[in-house]
DNA sequence: TTCTTTTCCGTGCACGGTAACGGAAAAAAT
DNA sequence: ATTTTTTCCGTTACCGTGCACGGAAAAGAA
C-alpha cells in the first residue's frame, strides 16, 4: 500500500534517462517535450505512482495566488460576522499553502455598491472567488465574467442554479423550514402557529427564508392540515415598535403558542417573550447569533436550528486552495452542511 | 498588519552581519552561540517578526516522525468505526507534514490485550499518542512511561483525571446526560422513565455513560421529582432475549412511554419498538451509528445525541502534529466537541 | 610566549521542484 | 549540401532551512 520512500523527480529522471527539466515539463504539460519522452515519463509514473512534494513545490514557485470573499457588510452580532470569523481562521491555513484571503465587502441592501464590489473583485486578479449571492440577476453576470476569465468560484449560504459553479456549501434551506417545524409542534397538534417576519423581505433577492418558509409550510400542511399559520411583520430599524406590534397580535389571537421565525433574527422578539413568561410560548429561530444564544439560555427560545456558516466559510476556502495548489476538484459540488439543534442545553458547546 | 516581504534567515544574517548558520543555531536553541551574537539575533527576530517557512524546514529535515492511536478493536458498524473514519481522514494532512499515523488496537474487553498494546506502541517510538482510555490503571502506568519518555499525548471520548496529558477531545459526558433527560421530557411530566442498560458495564473501566446517567438523573431528579426511573437489562450478545425482556417490563409497566439509553447502542431495542407502534414512545439514545440513524429515520427511535467521534480523533492529531511540526501548544486543554441533536430530519446530513 | 583546548561561527551541500537559458539535434527551406 | 528554423532537452541557479564540517578566534595551560 505504501511506497516505502517517495519517489522524487530526480528518480524519475535517472529511470528514463532523461532530465529533471523535462520530466518538469510533462509533469506541467508544458510544450517542448516529443511524444516518445513524454510517454516514456508517464509510463513511469503511473507505474510507480509519483506524487510531487507540494511543499519544495511551493517553495520553488513562490508564487502567490488570491482567493477572494465577497460578502455583505454587517454589523457586530449579525450573521455574517460567524462566516467572517470562518474567514480569518481559514487564512491563516490557506496561508500557510501560499494562498492569500482577501475580503471585499458590499452592502447588501443596495445594488451598486455590490456591482462596485464585483468591479474591486476583477481587479485583484484572484484565482478563486467565494461569494454569497445577495442579488440575483447582478450574481449571474458576475459569475458569467468569472467563467470568461476562467476563474473557479465557490457559492456559500445560498447558491443560484447556474451549472458553473465549483461547489457549494450551505444549508438545505427547505429541510431546515422543514425540520423547524417538525420541532416546533414537536408532533403535538397545534391549531394555529405564528410566524414573525421581517418586512423588506422583498426585490429580486436571493433569500434563503423563503425555501424555509415553504418547507415549514409543507410540514404544517402534512402534519396538521387544520392548523392555521399567521404571519406577523416587524421592522428591525424601530425596534420600539415590533412589541407594540406583537404584543397586539397575540391579544387578538391568546391561543396561539407556537412561534417560528426564519431568518437569523429570532432576538428581536425577545424582549416581548420576556414580558410573557406565563404563555410558555413554543419558540423556534435560526441560527447561533450572540443575541440568540443569549434568549436560549434564558429559556425565552425554545430552539434554535443552526447551520455552521463558519465552516461553510472554511470548507469554501479549503476547496478552492484544492483545487489551486493540489489541482484537486472537490468530491461534490452541493454539499449540504449538518443542521444543527441547539437548545439551552448544549448551546455553550458550539 | 502584513509584512510586505516575508523576512527568511537570510535577511536576519545579513542585517546582524552573521551567518545563516549561527541564525539557525539561535533559532533552534542549538549551543555553540556567544551571549552577544545570541541578543542581537533576537532583537531582530523580536523587531522584524520572524516566522520560519515550514515548507522549507520540512524539506531539508525529511525527518519522520510517528503519531500512535491506540483504539479498540471494533466490529462493523460499531461506535469506534466513526472514530477511525476520522482517522484515515486525519492521516492524509497529517502526512502532508511529514507525519505518519500509526494505528494500534486492543480488545476492549481484555486487559491482557490492552497491555500488549501498550508494549507495542512504545516499540515504534511515537513522537506523539493518541489514545481512548478504556481501562482505568493500565491507562495511568502507561501515561506515566509516556511522561517519562517526554511522548506527549491526547485524550479522546474518555479522559482521566492525571494532570499530564497535553489535550483532551470529547463530549461532556455529564451535560450529555442532563441534555438527553431535557430532550427525552421534553419539559412535559412524565411519572416514569426506563433506562435501558447493557449488563456487562463493570470492571474498572473508564466508561462515559456513568456520567451520563449522571447527568440524566440530576436532571429528573431535578424537573420531575415525582418521576420514577427504572433500569432494564440487556445482554447485547443474546438478541434474542432482548425483546423477551422488554415485552416483560413494558406488560409489567405499561405506562412508561419514555426510554433512554446511555450507550451507542440503541438500535439493540429497535426490533422491539417497532412491534408496538402504538405506544408512541419517546426514545432518546446516543451517536450516530449506521443502525441508529436507520432507527431514526424509521420513526423508531424519537432522536438521538452524537458526538462527532471523527471530529475528535481528527482535531486530537492535530493537536499533537500542531505541535510536533510547528511547536504550538493547543490552545485549550479540555476540549468540548459539541452535542449533535439528530432528529429523522436532520439526520441525513451528518 | 607558545601550545593546546574550547568556544564560536562561516561555508557549503542537501532537500525536491521550478523555470529560464542556451545549445544540440532534427526538420524544413533554400 | 548548406543554411535556417523548429523542436527538443540538459544545465543551472535558485526557493528557505537544516546541519555537518572545519577553521578562526579566544581562553586556558605550559
Amino acid at each position: 500500500m505504501e511506497n516505502k520512500q517517495k519517489i522524487t523527480i530526480k528518480d524519475i529522471a535517472r529511470m528514463t534517462g532523461l532530465s529533471k527539466g523535462t520530466v518538469d515539463r510533462v509533469l506541467h504539460n508544458r510544450e517542448g517535450v516529443s511524444r516518445k519522452s513524454y510517454s516514456k515519463v508517464m509510463k513511469v509514473i503511473e507505474e510507480l505512482g509519483y506524487e510531487p512534494n507540494i511543499y519544495a513545490s511551493l517553495l520553488a514557485q513562490k508564487k502567490e495566488r488570491i482567493v477572494l470573499v465577497l460578502l455583505p457588510k454587517y454589523e457586530p452580532g449579525e450573521f455574517w460576522e460567524l462566516t467572517e470569523e470562518g474567514i480569518t481562521e481559514s487564512s491563516e491555513s490557506a496561508g500557510n499553502l501560499g494562498v492569500k484571503v482577501e475580503k471585499v465587502d458590499y452592502d447588501q441592501y443596495d445594488i451598486e455598491s455590490f456591482r462596485n464590489a464585483c468591479k474591486k473583485a476583477l481587479s485583484l486578479k484572484p484565482s478563486g472567488v467565494v461569494l454569497a449571492p445577495m442579488f440575483r440577476n447582478e450574481t449571474l453576470v458576475f459569475v458569467d465574467k468569472l467563467n470568461t476569465l476562467g476563474i473557479p468560484f465557490v457559492y456559500i449560504d445560498t447558491k443560484l442554479e447556474s451549472n458553473s459553479y465549483l461547489a457549494y456549501f450551505g444549508m438545505p434551506t427547505y429541510q431546515s423550514g422543514y425540520l423547524c417545524a417538525h420541532i416546533l409542534t414537536d408532533e403535538q397538534d397545534p391549531k394555529e402557529v405564528a410566524i414573525v417576519r421581517i418586512q423588506r423581505d422583498k426585490f429580486g433577492k436571493s433569500d434563503p427564508t423563503i425555501n424555509r418558509r415553504e418547507g415549514f409550510m409543507d410540514y404544517i400542511a402534512e402534519h396538521f392540515p387544520a392548523c392555521t399559520p399567521y404571519n406577523i411583520f416587524i421592522n428591525p430599524n424601530k425596534p420600539e415598535e415590533i412589541d407594540s406590534t406583537l404584543e397586539q397580535f397575540f391579544s387578538e389571537h391568546p391561543d396561539v403558542r407556537h412561534i417560528a421565525m426564519f431568518n437569523s433574527r429570532i432576538y428581536l422578539i425577545t424582549s416581548f417573550l420576556g414580558k410573557h413568561p406565563e404563555k410558555k410560548y413554543r419558540v423556534v429561530g435560526f441560527d447561533n447569533l450572540a443575541a440568540n444564544i443569549k434568549a436560549l439560555k434564558d429559556g425565552l427560545v425554545t430552539c434554535l436550528i443552526a447551520q455552521r456558516p463558519g465552516d461553510q466559510a472554511h470548507r469554501a476556502i479549503s476547496a478552492l486552495t484544492d483545487l489551486l495548489v493540489f489541482g484537486r476538484e472537490p468530491s461534490g459540488r452541493d454539499n449540504f452542511m449538518p443542521m444543527d439543534v441547539l437548545t439551552r442545553y448544549n448551546a455553550e458547546y458550539y
